[in-house]
Order: C-alpha cells, then structure tokens, then sequence
DNA sequence: ATCCTTTTTTACCATTTGTTAAATGTGCTT
DNA sequence: AAGCACATTTAACAAATGGTAAAAAAGGAT
C-alpha cells in the first residue's frame, strides 16, 4: 500500500524498518478520478499528497478568470500549496486529478507527529520539496522567454509522459496559450 | 554596516546581542556598481548576498542567446542561486547588479560555521528564502497566463520601485517581450 | 557646451497568437 | 448502432508581438 512512498524516501536515505512503521501509520491512501477536485481556490490546503499513480495539476484562474495549470505533479512527486499549507492562509491555487490516480495523503497534523519523532524525515521532505520549487522555477522562468511553438517542443523534451496523459487544453493552459495554438503549433510539428 | 541585515532578522525573531556579535563576526560588506557581475553562469555560487541598497537581478541566457532577467532583488532581500548553493553545482544563472547598491555578503563557508552555532539561524533563514522562493514562482506562473500589456501593468503594482530603477531592456526582458514591445507599451499606457 | 555613447522611442512590415465559429473526431451511454 | 457530450482540429480574420532599422532623447565625459 505504502512501499511506493517509503521506496521513494529510501532512494535518499536509509529508514530502518522500525521507522518505516512509524511512518506508516500516519500515512493513509486514496484513490482519485479524473478531475476530482482535492484542493479548492481559497481552502487552507492541510494535506500533502505523494503521487503513487496518476498525475495532478494545480491549477489557479487568470486574469481572464479562466482556469490555468500551473504544474503537473507525477508519480514519486509531492504535491501540496506550501504557500497555503505552512502558513495557514488560504490557498490561491487549486488541486486537482488530471486522470486517474492513486496517492498517498500526508495530513499537516500526522505530518508534525512524524516530524516529532523522526526529525530527519522533516530535514529530507524539506529538502526534497525545496529542490522540486526550484526545479520549477527554472521551468517556469525559461517558458517566458521563449515563443510558443519553442515552449511546447521544450515541453515535450522534459515532461514527455504527462504529454501523453493530459488533455489538450491542460498543455494549453500550462503554456500560456490557447487550445487552438497548441492544436495548430501540434500540426506544424508533424 | 550591518545593521540593515541583523534588523531584518529580528522582524521574524529576537535576536540576543550575544549572537548578533556572533553573527556579524562572519558577515562581509560590499559595494557594487550598476552591471557588475557578482556570480556568471556556470560558477558554483558559493555566497548568499542580502541586498542593503540597490537592486541585483539574476540572468540567464535564453534559448536565442540573449540574456533574460528573471528576478530582481531589492532591499531587504536575499539573492543567491539555491540550486547552485545548495548542492555545489554549476548555476545555469548569473547575479548582476541592477544598479549601483550595497550588498550583504554570506559566504557558505562562514553560513555553515553560522548555522552549527545558531541552529535557529538555519531555520529562518531557509524559512525566508523558501518563502520567497513560493512568492517568485507564484508571480512567475501567472505571468504566463497574461498578455504583454497585462504583466507590465502588473509588474508596475507588484514591484513599483524596480521600476523606477532597472532599465527598460531589463524589465522586457524579465517580462519575456522585446523592448521595442514595451516602449510600445508604455505609450500606449499614458 | 559639445561630443559621444547608450537608452528609449518610432515606424514599418512579417510573423505569431488570439478570437470566433464551425467541422471533425472520440468515447460513452443507452 | 445511434445519439450525445466533450475534446480536438480547421479556418478566416483581427490583434498583438517580433525583427529590423532609424530617429530621438538622455546621460556622461571631456
């Protein structure tokens, strides 16, 4: 149920199996399906999820007031809104399923007992998630400078498996674009 | 000299005078010049600045070969390359000054010594700068879902001060459009 | 003040992207 | 299989942006 979650905090370090079942019994699973919302625009986001299956996008509404995804979270990612989630102040983005998943859900308050009592695990998620914002934000910054049709070719080069798993418009917004760029920019490519 | 630096801590914590003497013992003082060159793509950014006066962005070279700002950072700030800071790498970007400032200089070196005798200076200090981290990427994403009218505009509320003090080609190129774009732009604004 | 360099503004045209609308395709339900 | 809802593709036109070049403006140095 859970080995995916603690394989993957293995790769890092070694967690001695009576670590593992103190991790373990804080940890639950759940199951989601395409376009289930787990996080709402304006809640206080009080959970981590860990990506076992699927992939989820956090999404927030642009200056238009149209839905925009800002990531894409896969298998082995954390997905959370740190903003909203260490600070206790309402989330401006959105969670949500971007096709069928499984995850692992890392409650705030189970996650301080862990922190409690494995200091290290903190040490280590904080790494891991800090690494992963600035993994992001060097996508995201590089995007900017660079046209759309570039944007997408450098999409399908460093995400290529969310590629194949999101819709058209998810790319679209992820890209700062319209459907009908992508869909044009996609014929030009063939 | 170091006032600025130990005053901005103790927003977040107080701090006893005991440590700030211990603290101010490892700090180093810099002036710089408008377009200096503090860190070049490819080094190993061995130094956290906090900026006292002036404005540093960092840069990076963009797909075509042109040098594109991606963040600007202003009094009270801290600016490093955490990618390459924290894990000894070569960073992708460069640090420059914007303009003529004064900087806070944090070598690694001394930081470490800092943080083994201050454990909680580690925590806030990481605590300031992934806060900032999730305040850039925030900006950044919905930069992406806007047109080029629409980020100056924003920019202009978000960050009004560096307005008025980083160049033209500086500000197009953070907001990823051409200067002649956003001289056009201006026009059309007043 | 003058010259020189750099920055900013303009203008023109090519290209890209957005907008609107319709057509096509795809998968699901009945 | 037929029908429906939704996603994707196309098309035609409008608007925005880029590329190039040149003029104007602003600063600095002598």
């Amino acid at each position: 149920m859970f080995e995916c979650f603690v394989n993957y905090l293995k790769l890092f370090k070694n967690i001695p199996q009576g670590d593992i079942d103190i991790i373990e019994e804080e940890l639950e699973h759940r199951k989601v399906t395409e376009d289930e919302i787990l996080l709402n625009e304006g809640q206080v986001c009080k959970e981590m999820f860990f990506v076992c299956k699927g992939v989820l996008r956090i999404v927030a509404l642009n200056e238009k007031g149209s839905k925009m995804a800002y990531f894409f979270l896969k298998e082995n990612q954390f997905c959370s809104i740190l903003n909203s989630f260490n600070n206790n102040i309402p989330a401006i983005e959105g969670i949500e399923a971007a096709c069928d998943g499984e995850l692992i859900v890392l409650k705030k308050q189970k996650l301080l007992i862990l922190y409690e009592k494995l200091p290290y695990l903190k040490e280590l998620i904080t790494a891991i998630t800090t690494q992963s914002l600035l993994d992001k934000i060097q996508v995201r910054n590089s995007y900017l400078g660079e046209d759309a049709s570039t944007r997408y070719r450098n999409f399908l080069i460093r995400q290529p498996e969310i590629a194949l798993r999101v819709s058209l418009g998810d790319i679209a917004s992820y890209l700062g674009i319209t459907q009908q760029s992508l869909s044009r920019i996609r014929k030009n490519i063939r």
